[in-house]
DNA sequence: CGTATTATCTCGTCCAGCGAGATACTCGAT
DNA sequence: ATCGAGTATCTCGCTGGACGAGATAATACG
């Protein structure tokens, strides 16, 4: 049972790692007066932009995996706190477009930004070689936890 | 803004990752009827039996962020649901001692299990040039989320 | 046009977690 | 011994995030 091989304790360092993310989060939440749901739907609404796509209330619900109720409630609490807009689709009116306000993205940007130039400096020091496995164990991993049994 | 390095492509990986974990995590939480304070106790109270150590309510709620009204009703849903145990301290009878049943073990290694055996797989096949990165990365990672600013 | 479908919102409810304070035990000082 | 301070956990009352059911509004299709 004790000592097992380098494996095991690289996947127990993973597990750590994304604790230790889950409570970076979870500062940045509570020092802004927000909920954990509330970052998650921060990150999702800016990854969306990001890619140049449009974030529908619904779509969002969705990927948080919440009901129709609970998105509702949700983009209220970020509106009434002026991270987010709400805008008529054009095209489709019973849509409604969540826009992130430029403020809540550099508030962001300020909170996570070190963490991640910290990553990409790290990153920096491996050679082509060594990148590709970390990028490729990353990848399995997440795929092995995307599928869902 | 568009195209950036391959370093935060891989920074973007392993948040992708974290987010899959978590949504991993939740699919068990629900398929057993329980939340994911739940989860991530039962977690800190395996991994504190891994290391020898007794966790007491106290140090458990600590860990988890809750205050101690929150901490005793979490221990109250866990010991209701079977996966748990009161026990109180003998040397100090302040203290409660919380054990894991042996079937909450189980059940947890059944569905997490798989994916960490996968994990394993995947860096089998990586020599030790290539996992030492990969601890590298993490580690590195793991203390720079630590460092709460 | 009317019916089905889709997107969002409203209402009532439940329960996880909080703050305040009660209770139970330990330990050091007198 | 016993008193008081400190510590560990629990109880009570409440807030608010999320759910289920159903209402409302806009689109699509026959």
């Amino acid at each position: 049972m004790p000592s097992q091989g380098p494996e095991r304790e690289i996947v127990h360092l993973l597990r750590a790692v994304t604790v230790e993310l889950g409570l970076h989060s979870a500062r940045f939440a509570q020092r802004n007066a927000m909920h954990p749901t509330d970052v998650r739907a921060l990150i999702a609404l800016m990854d969306a932009s990001r890619a140049g796509e449009e974030m529908t209330a619904g779509r969002l619900g969705a990927e948080l995996g919440l009901n129709s109720a609970g998105t509702t409630s949700l983009i209220d609490r970020l509106e009434r706190a002026g991270h987010v807009r709400r805008v008529r689709g054009r095209e489709d009116r019973r849509k409604v477009v969540v826009e992130v306000d430029e403020r809540a993205v550099e508030l962001g940007q300020a909170f996570f930004g070190p963490l991640i130039g910290r990553a990409v400096e790290l990153l920096q020091a491996y050679d082509e070689g060594e990148r590709a496995a970390i990028r490729g164990f990353l990848t399995g991993v997440r795929e092995a936890a995307a599928e869902g049994t």
